[in-house]
RNA sequence: GCUGCUGUAGCUCAGCCGGUAGAGCGCGUCCUUGGUAAGGACGAGGUCACGGGUUCAAAUCCCGUCAGCAGCUCCA
């Protein structure tokens, strides 16, 4: 006898080899109609999905799971169930697909193929018919589990190698595999861990979605697969309205926002990934700006301003170069002699210390031999040459031979559009003496850093080639750390949630030892790590932990919020950082009267001016809230007769401060407010030879509402009221889940 | 960077089985002086992204470049 006790505490006793399907029946029959799979738990054990057909192991706690409701569980078998019909669709239409990995997502699923024919958008019908007749089919899905050795041998004479890595790469000693039909061998079927529903007539709607390349294993360097996307609901009226959701969402896109209400542009003149900020943009951007200055100066952080680019030699002090050049500008180099000698210094570098001279460098040299032939005599022409002038192409002499190119570097370099911000105001910081007592030195700019992003990773005002920080780098002693970082943390969440982004997430990113992009510096990882989980824990924020997600100097607290379709960036962040003081040497004088290091951190509440905006543009899907509307009022006339007067009543709001507009085109009222509406200005204000009498304003809202008829005085005391930063508390953001 | 798709008027898009271009909105002029989600008429505006090729003929077919979109990979 099977003990199975179910949610509602209840204990049902079922005989051995019962299956959920048999406990569900037991209950009633809707619920056996309904039943998809069951969550079991097992003597307190963590819960685990069984199909209905699989008989229930042990005593357990039992749910039976259906597609009523909004189970997320529920939605990720069918879906996934769904992969497989999509996949055995595919293979149907097209023999040669070999399958690699089909699994349920975030809203639907998706499953890789290698296939050589490329499939493309006009494959979809053809594949959603033939997934049509396999669902019409109804076909129960079926699971049989063969031996580890056996089912390699099964894969291995079906020669579909990623399936046998897939199945070397699962755990335990049985291998489960899902027909899609009543008996192996004469039906579909993949490898598969499971669970599915109990047959394919179960899918009520699907679509195929899109189809994109995707690596394998996610590996750049492996081969490129096709990846199809596709959906699942239980109904077509939840797929409908999936679908519709979708395309609202893409109605709130910044870029078409952008566009529509004349925010920004990009210009290809101009370069990729460089923003264009129209003037109603700008207005937006510096109201934030102004608004976090205000806050900033009651934190007690100071004003700085650096230039856009520093010399190389600032940024192989601080790593960036040539670490994360990648990602960055090509240097601006001062002379030939200057880009030879850079390019050989990071060759030597890449080399290190165990090899002999490179056919780079040799090469490198030979140029140099031609632009600058003294220097080369001196580097390796002359054997009378001082020691300490000479590279040395010997292997062991890496120290050595940096030390003598970054010598020679002294006299011509380069310079670097800077990336970030921080080396240059870690310049500023060691440009004075400073005293324990001057600690926390905080120092605050809107830098401006160039980066240069992948081509296929530019993104509108999200990803993009140039932005601004609001930056800033806080100098302080171990003792001050926390508070600092506290402050910090308080400060981010403020700026996200005066604008209603409360629907963020937290990671906190640690570092990698065994990847030699982070600076090696074990104790100083230790430290500021336990410092920013202890920051995090302190503030009440609940985080995840990722390593790998760190800075190359530290670790960081990121904000993340997720855009209209759902994809997810960093905004604001937080980071600790014990290397950069190391590295430019950095001191200050303690009470002991001795040299002790800062610690460094680096913090930007919006991230960058543009991803923040960017996000904010969708997030309120352009209708800005009226402290941040680039125009807060369009004054309407009714007609010629009124238009004196909605002039005057626009200068009277202007010089009350108010960004108003008048609309005394030849326009009727209807057409004058269906374009304020749709420029999303929060007021439109109509006077007529009425209120021009009465000395009054009709106002409306942009959503249609009448807020009735105000005195000129009356309506400029609501919009400076409405005109102070206010937090938003309605959660306005629809991104797609 | 990789794979696929796309690039036509200021904007959104149609045309694309080859025969030198169209709509709506916007813009200009005029009529209408109109009371709350698009009044009417007329007009201007395009080297069909750019460069090659095929062809009697290319917006249309082919190749390349650039740019955009989606995903992947990066970045943070």
């Amino acid at each position: 006898m099977l003990r199975i006790k179910l949610p509602d505490g209840k204990v049902l006793e079922m005989p051995d080899g019962s299956t959920p399907a048999d406990v569900a029946a037991r209950i009633g029959p809707g619920l056996a109609r309904a039943a998809i799979n069951a969550r079991i738990s097992m003597a307190g054990g963590p819960p685990r999905h069984i199909d209905v057909a699989t008989p229930i192991p042990a005593d357990c706690e039992l749910s039976i799971i259906t597609l009523k409701g909004d189970d997320a569980d529920a939605m990720r078998i069918l879906r996934h169930s769904t992969a497989h019909v999509m996949a055995e669709a595919i293979c149907r239409l097209f023999p040669e697909t070999r399958l690699v990995y089909g699994p349920p997502v975030e809203n639907g699923y998706y499953y890789d193929i290698d296939l050589p024919r490329r499939l493309t958008p006009d494959d979809f019908p053809a594949i959603e018919a033939e997934m049509a007749r396999i669902v019409k089919e109804d076909r129960p899905f079926t699971r049989y589990e063969l031996p580890r050795a056996a089912a390699m041998k099964k894969l291995a004479a079906e020669g579909n190698p990623y399936k046998i890595d897939n199945a070397e790469r699962a755990e335990g000693d049985v291998l489960s595999f899902y027909v899609t039909g009543p008996e192996p061998g004469k039906y579909w079927e993949d490898l598969c861990m499971g669970t599915h529903l109990p047959s394919t007539g179960r899918i009520g709607a699907f679509k195929v979605l899109n189809v994109a390349g995707a690596f394998w294993h996610g590996d750049a360097t492996k081969q490129q697969l096709q990846r199809v996307y596709g959906t699942a609901f239980p109904s077509k009226k939840e797929l409908d309205a999936y679908l519709t959701q979708l395309e609202q969402a893409r109605e709130r896109d910044h870029r078409r926002i952008g566009q529509e209400l004349g925010l920004f542009t990009i210009d290809p003149l101009v370069g990729s990934g460089m923003v264009l900020w129209k003037p109603k943009g700008a207005v937006i951007r510096l109201l934030l700006e102004e608004h976090l200055r205000g806050l900033l100066r009651q934190a007690g952080y100071q004003p700085v301003f650096s230039p856009h680019v520093g010399r190389l030699e600032l940024f192989r002090t601080s790593g960036h170069f040539p670490y994360y050049r990648d990602s960055q500008f090509p240097p601006l180099y001062e002379s030939d002699t200057a880009r030879i000698l850079n390019e050989l210094w990071i060759a030597v570098l890449e080399r290190g210390d165990a090899k002999s001279i490179s056919t780079i460098e040799e090469q490198l040299l030979e140029e140099l031999r031609a632009a600058n032939p003294g220097l080369w005599q001196t580097l390796v022409g002359d054997p009378q040459a001082p020691e300490a002038r000479r590279l040395n192409p010997a292997p062991g002499h890496q120290q050595h031979n940096l030390a003598v190119i970054r010598e020679h570097l002294r006299v011509e370099d380069g310079f670097l559009l800077k990336p970030m911000n921080c080396p240059l105001h870690v310049r500023i910081y060691a440009s004075e003496p400073r005293s324990y007592r001057d600690l926390p030195v905080r120092l605050a700019e809107f830098g401006t850093v160039y980066r240069y992003e992948q081509s296929g990773e530019l993104s509108g005002m999200t990803r993009v080639r140039g932005f601004t920080q609001d930056d800033a780098h806080i100098f302080c002693t171990p003792e001050q750390l926390q508070d600092e970082l506290a402050g910090c943390l308080k400060l981010t969440r403020y700026v996200l949630e005066v604008l209603g982004l409360y629907d963020y997430r937290v990671r906190i990113g640690l570092h990698d030892p065994a990847d030699p992009k982070f600076i090696k510096n074990p104790e100083g990882w230790a430290m500021a790590e336990s410092a920013v989980r202890h920051a995090a824990e302190q503030s009440g924020i609940s985080a995840t932990e990722e390593v790998g997600e760190a800075a190359f100097y530290g670790p960081k607290i990121d904000f993340l919020v997720k855009d209209c379709i759902g994809r997810e960036w960093q905004l604001g962040t937080v980071q600790a950082d014990y290397n950069l003081p190391a590295r430019f040497e950095l001191e200050y004088i303690g009470s002991d009267n001795r040299p002790h290091r800062p610690i460094m951190v680096h913090r930007a509440p919006f991230g960058s001016m543009e991803r923040f905006i960017g996000i904010l543009i969708e997030h309120f899907a352009g209708a800005f809230p009226v402290w941040l509307a680039p125009v807060q009022a369009v004054i309407a006339s009714i007609s010629d007769r009124s238009a004196d007067y909605a002039r005057r009543v626009t200068a009277q709001l202007r010089d009350a401060g108010f960004r108003a507009e008048v609309d005394d085109s030849p326009d009727k009222i209807g057409p004058k407010k269906h374009r304020a509406r749709s420029m999303k200005i929060p007021y439109i204000v109509v006077v007529g030879e009425q209120e021009c009498s009465r000395g009054t304003l009709n106002v409306n809202d942009r959503d249609g509402r009448c807020i009735g008829d105000l005195s000129v005085a009356a309506f400029i005391d609501r919009l400076r009221v409405e005109s102070r930063p206010k937090r938003v508390t309605t959660r306005a953001s629809a991104a797609v889940e």
